[in-house]
DNA sequence: CAGCGTAACAT
DNA sequence: GTATGTTACGCTGT
C-alpha cells in the first residue's frame, strides 16, 4: 500500500454488530453489573483488525435507524418475519457508537433509509475522490457496489474472518459480474429481507439465465421463450421479481451531513478508548490497540510491561526436577491432562510454570529421584501452587499415591466462580479469553471434568501437547494474578483464600472416601419398589381397559382429559399438567380409582429409579463416590452429582428406607449425622436484628410455636397445630420471597386469609419486612447482594422492564444472602471440623455435606469425642444474634443416624 | 441413535 | 415463590 493513496473504509455497523453478537457467547462477555458486551467486543476486535490491515485514511460507519424505511412503504412485509432483535443486542448499539467516537470514527444514520444506502452514497463519493474503498458488511445487498475500486469484506465465520469480494470473486462465487448481482438477487430472492424469489429458481438457474440473456431486463422481455417449469414459474412471478429488483437497489445519492473530507481519520484517543475499555472490563483490547495501531494513537500511551512474556518451556530431563523447582521463587502454576471422575483419576501429563519458565513431564515416567522431589514438593505447604481445578488434581494425586497437595494459593476455577457465580463454564480457554484476552489452543485445556478426553489427548501429537500444556500452565499463572487483583478490589480475598480454596481440598478427600453402600439392601428394596410399580401399572391398565405407558404425561393427558373427560388442570406448555398436586385434586373431585394408581405408580417408580441409579454408581470398593460441585450453585451452596446425594428422600417412610442403604464402612464403628436446626431462619433473625424473632429463638421453645404465639397473641402452650403449621409455612416462605398468592397455595387458604396472616406476621416482626425490603432496594442500587462473608451475586434483571423477570430477580435477591450465608457458615464449619480432626489425629472423617447436615464416619472409640468436637465447631462457625444449635445422631446407617 | 426441551420430582 | 440434579418421554435431526 502506498502511503499517499486515499483509502476509504465503510462499515455497516448494524450488520457487523449483529454478526458479532451471534459469533461470541453472550454469557462469556458481560460486565460485573450484567451489561452484555459480546457484540461490542467482537465489533471492536474486527475494527482493530481492519484498521491495522488496511490503514484507511477515511472511515465511516453507518447504522440503521429503525425498521421503517422507504422500502417498507413500498412493501410492508420488507424484512418482516425477522425475530425482534434481543434486548441484549440492542443495548450494545449505543456502546458501539461510543466506541467509534473514542476511536475518532464518524458514524451516521439517515431517517427512512438503511445503512446500506448510506454506504452506497459514501462509496460513490469515495469513487469521485479517487479513493480505494473497502466495505465491511454482512448484508449481501452491498455486493452490487463492488467494482475495481470497491471491495466488499463479507464475514465468513465470526467477524474477524472476512472474505474479500472483488469483481473476480463475485464472478467466481455467483457466476455473474457484480453489476448484475441485483438481477440475480431479484430472481433468487433474499430470505433475510423477506423477499421471496421465483420458486424453483436458485442461484445456478438465475446465473445461467443472466449469462444467456445479458440482464434482468432482457430476460423479462424474453420470458416467453423460456421453457420448462422454471420458465413458467418465472412468468408467474414476474411482478415479484421486478419488485425485488426495485427494493434491492441501494440509493447512492443521499443528502448526508458529512462530506468526504469529514470522514478523514486522525486516529484513536488513548484516553477515551482506555476509559471505555475499563468500563466494559475489556482487559486486553487496549494492548492490542497499542501494539497494532501505535502510530495512529492520539495521546500518550503509558509505558507498561508487555503482558505476553516469552515462555521458556522445556521437557524434564531425568533427575532435573529438583533443580527446576529449586530455581522457582514464586508460586508455581500447575496444568495437567488425563482422565478424572468420581474421586479418582490418572494423569497423562503435567506442566509447571513460573516466571516465564515452564517444565513439562509425564508423571508416570518420573525416575526415583524426580519422584521423591515431586512428592516432597507437593507435600510442602510453603511451596505455593496455583491450579485450574485443584479438586480433580487431588483425585489424581490420591490415585497415584502422592500426598495431598499442600499450599494451594489459588484455584482459577474457584476464583472465576467467586467473581461471576452464575457463569456456566469455567474452562481454561474461556477464562483466558475472558480475563486475559488470550486465545488458548484447544489441546491446552487441562482435563477436569468435562475437559479434554483421553481420545483427544491421544490424537494430539507430542509436540503440540507439550506446547499446549506449557502454554496452559503459563496462562494459569497469569490468570491467577489478574483474578487476585479483582478479588482484592472486591475484598473477597479472605473468602477465596480462607474459605473456598481450603474447602476444595476437603471436598476432594470426601469424594475420595465415598460412603459405603449396602448393595443387598438396595437390591431388596429395588425389587420391592419394582413389584409395587408393576402392581400399580397393571391395575391402571385394568381400570382403563387397555395397556398404555403410565409414565408418559402425554398419554396420561389423553386418557384423563379426552377419554375420561376429567376437569382440565393447570396448563403447561404442551397441554395440561398431570403432576402429583393436580392428580390429588382430581381425585378429590372425581374419586376415580385410576388416579390412586397413578399417584402410587409415580411415587414408587421414582423411588425405584433413585435406588437403581444408586446401585449403578457403587464402585468396586463397595462405596459410592459422589462429586461435589463447588462452582455450580450461584448462591454459594455445594451441589452433588453422579449420584446426587443431596436429594435422597427423607420425608416418606419408603424414602427413608433408601437412606438405610448408606452404611458404616469396614473399620469404622458407626455413622454420625449432625445438622443445623433452622439455620436459614436463624440467619434471618440475626441479619434483620428483629428482637421478636431473636427472642423466639432464645426462648428455648419450639421456634414455630414461639413465633405463632407472638403473632396470635397467645401463650406458647395455647398454640394449635394449625396455627403452628401456618406460621411455619410463612416463616420459610419469607426467605423465598413469598407472595400472598404463593402462601395461600401452600396453605390451601384464600389469598385474603394469606394476606391477613402476612399482615399479622409483619405487624409483630416489622424488622423482617424492613430487611427484606432493604435487601432488594440495595441490590437494585448496587446490582448485587452480599452474604455474611462477602460472597456476591449479581442481579441485572432487577431493573428489567419485563415484570416476570424483575419479580423473579427480586425473589432470588431476597433469598441469596440468606441461602448464601448459610452456605458460608456450613463451609466454615466443615473447615473447622476438619482442621480439628486432623490436629487431634482422629481417624473419623467427614463423608457428606447436605446443605445443613454433615455425615461423618466414626472410627472405633471416637464417638463421644467426635460428637463434642463437631458440635462445638459447627455451633461456633459464626457469631449470630441467636444461638446456632446443632443436633446429632449415631447409627450404623444414614437412616439410623437420623434424629 | 444422539441431542434437546419438557415434565416430573427428589432435596 | 429460593437453589439444585436426575430421569423418562418424545420430538428433531443424523
Amino acid at each position: 500500500m502506498t502511503a499517499s493513496q486515499t483509502r476509504l473504509l465503510l462499515i455497516d455497523g448494524h450488520s457487523m454488530a449483529f454478526r458479532a453478537f451471534f459469533a461470541l457467547p453472550a454469557e462469556k462477555f458481560s460486565t460485573d453489573d450484567g451489561q452484555v458486551t459480546n457484540a461490542v467486543y467482537g465489533f471492536a476486535s474486527m475494527l482493530i483488525n481492519l484498521l491495522r490491515d488496511h490503514e484507511p485514511t477515511h472511515i465511516a460507519v453507518a447504522f440503521d435507524v429503525s425498521r421503517r424505511t422507504f422500502r417498507t412503504e413500498e412493501y410492508a412485509e420488507y424484512k418482516d418475519g425477522r425475530d425482534q432483535a434481543p434486548a441484549e443486542f440492542k443495548s450494545q448499539i449505543p456502546i458501539i457508537q461510543d466506541l467509534l467516537e473514542a476511536f475518532g470514527i464518524k458514524w451516521l444514520t439517515k431517517d427512512n433509509y438503511e445503512a446500506d444506502d448510506i454506504i452506497a452514497t459514501l462509496a460513490n463519493r469515495g469513487e469521485a475522490a479517487g479513493a480505494k474503498t473497502l466495505i465491511s458488511s454482512g448484508d449481501r445487498d452491498a455486493i452490487q457496489l463492488v467494482n475495481d475500486e470497491v471491495t466488499v469484506l463479507y464475514p465468513v465465520k465470526g467477524v474477524t474472518d472476512l472474505a474479500h469480494y472483488t469483481p473476480e470473486a463475485i464472478e467466481e462465487k455467483y457466476g455473474v459480474p457484480p453489476g448484475r448481482y441485483r438481477d440475480l438477487a431479484a430472481l433468487v430472492g433474499e430470505k433475510a429481507d423477506n423477499l421471496p424469489g421465483v420458486p424453483g429458481v436458485g442461484p445456478k438457474t438465475a446465473a445461467k439465465w443472466i449469462a444467456k440473456y445479458g440482464s434482468l431486463d432482457d430476460l423479462v422481455a424474453k420470458a416467453d421463450e423460456i421453457g420448462g417449469k422454471a420458465g413458467q414459474s418465472l412468468r408467474d412471478h414476474l411482478d415479484q421479481v421486478l419488485r425485488n429488483y426495485r427494493l434491492n437497489y441501494l440509493v447512492a445519492d443521499l443528502d448526508l451531513p458529512a462530506g468526504f473530507d469529514d470522514l478523514a481519520w486522525e486516529g484513536w484517543s488513548v484516553q477515551d478508548t482506555g476509559d471505555l475499555f475499563d468500563a466494559l472490563q475489556f482487559r486486553t483490547l487496549g494492548d492490542r490497540l497499542n501494539n497494532s495501531l501505535r502510530d495512529k494513537a492520539v495521546g500518550e500511551i503509558a509505558s507498561k510491561e508487555t503482558e505476553t512474556k516469552d515462555l521458556h518451556a522445556r521437557r524434564l530431563e531425568p533427575g532435573g526436577l529438583g533443580e527446576w523447582l529449586g530455581a522457582r521463587e514464586g508460586e508455581v502454576a500447575v496444568a495437567y491432562t488425563g482422565r478424572f471422575e468420581s474421586g479418582t483419576g490418572s494423569f497423562d501429563s503435567i506442566a509447571l510454570a513460573e516466571g516465564g519458565e515452564a517444565l513439562w513431564f509425564d508423571p508416570s515416567q518420573l525416575d526415583a529421584e524426580d519422584d521423591r522431589v515431586w512428592v516432597e514438593w507437593l507435600r510442602d505447604g510453603e511451596r505455593g501452587k496455583v491450579v485450574h481445578d485443584a479438586k480433580a488434581f487431588n483425585w489424581g494425586a490420591g490415585a497415584a499415591g502422592w500426598p495431598e497437595p499442600a499450599g494451594l494459593r489459588a484455584d482459577t476455577v474457584i476464583a472465576a466462580y467467586l467473581l461471576k457465580p452464575e457463569q456456566r463454564s469455567y474452562a481454561l480457554g474461556d477464562l483466558a479469553m475472558q480475563y486475559l484476552g488470550r486465545e488458548l489452543e484447544e489441546a491446552a485445556q487441562p482435563a477436569g471434568q468435562g475437559a479434554l478426553e483421553g481420545l483427544d489427548a491421544a490424537m494430539a501429537d507430542g509436540d503440540s501437547r507439550f506446547e499446549a500444556d506449557c502454554a496452559a500452565a503459563a496462562t494459569i499463572a497469569d490468570l491467577a494474578v489478574e483474578q487476585r487483583r479483582r478479588l482484592d478490589e472486591r475484598q473477597q480475598t479472605r473468602l477465596a483464600e480462607e474459605l473456598e480454596y481450603p474447602v476444595t481440598g476437603l471436598l476432594a478427600r470426601m469424594e475420595i472416601a465415598g460412603i459405603a453402600a449396602d448393595e443387598g439392601h438396595f437390591a431388596g428394596i429395588e425389587a420391592s419398589f419394582a413389584a409395587k410399580s408393576k402392581e400399580a401399572t397393571d391395575e391402571a391398565h385394568r381400570i382403563v381397559g387397555r395397556r398404555f405407558n403410565v409414565g408418559s404425561p402425554k398419554q396420561l393427558q389423553e386418557i384423563l382429559f379426552d377419554e375420561l373427560e376429567m376437569p382440565k388442570t393447570k396448563r403447561t406448555k404442551t397441554g395440561y399438567t398431570t403432576n402429583a398436586e393436580a392428580l390429588q385434586q382430581l381425585y378429590v373431585k372425581t374419586q376415580h380409582p385410576l388416579l390412586e394408581q397413578l399417584l402410587r405408580f409415580r411415587d414408587v417408580e421414582k423411588l425405584k429409579q433413585i435406588v437403581a441409579s444408586l446401585r449403578a454408581t457403587i464402585q468396586p470398593d463397595g462405596r459410592i463416590h459422589t462429586t461435589f460441585h463447588q462452582t455450580v450453585a450461584a448462591t454459594g451452596r455445594l451441589s452433588s452429582s453422579d449420584p446426587n446425594l443431596q436429594n435422597i428422600p427423607v420425608r416418606s417412610e419408603a424414602g427413608r428406607d433408601i437412606r438405610a442403604g448408606f452404611v458404616v464402612g469396614d473399620g469404622y464403628e458407626s455413622l454420625m449425622t449432625m445438622d443445623y436446626s433452622q439455620i436459614e431462619m436463624r440467619i434471618m433473625a440475626s441479619l434483620t436484628g428483629d428482637e421478636g424473632l431473636i427472642d423466639a429463638f432464645k426462648s428455648g421453645e419450639d421456634v414455630h410455636r414461639a413465633v405463632a404465639a407472638k403473632v396470635f397473641g397467645v401463650a406458647p402452650g395455647e398454640v394449635t397445630a394449625e396455627h403452628r403449621r401456618k406460621i411455619k409455612a410463612m416463616s420459610y416462605g419469607l426467605a423465598y420471597g413469598l407472595s400472598t398468592y404463593g402462601l395461600s397455595q401452600q396453605l390451601g387458604v384464600s389469598t385474603e386469609e394469606a394476606q391477613q396472616l402476612s399482615d399479622e406476621y409483619f405487624d409483630r416482626f416489622g424488622k423482617v419486612r424492613d430487611f427484606l425490603h432493604r435487601t432488594v432496594e440495595e441490590a437494585r442500587k448496587t446490582g448485587y447482594t452480599e452474604t455474611m462473608m462477602g460472597r456476591r451475586r449479581y442481579f441485572p434483571d432487577l431493573t428489567s422492564d419485563n415484570r416476570q423477570r424483575r419479580e423473579m430477580a427480586e425473589r432470588a435477591a431476597l433469598n441469596a444472602p440468606i441461602q448464601g450465608s448459610a452456605a458460608d457458615i456450613m463451609k466454615t464449619a466443615m473447615l473447622r471440623v476438619d482442621r480439628e480432626l486432623r490436629r487431634d489425629r482422629f481417624d473419623s472423617r467427614v463423608l457428606l455435606q447436605v446443605h445443613d447436615e454433615l455425615v461423618c464416619e466414626v472410627a472405633p472409640g471416637e464417638a463421644d469425642r467426635l460428637e463434642e468436637l463437631v458440635r462445638e465447631q459447627m455451633a461456633g462457625a459464626a457469631e449470630l444474634a441467636v444461638p446456632l444449635t446443632v443436633s446429632a445422631g449415631f447409627g450404623d446407617s444414614w437412616e439410623a443416624a437420623a434424629h
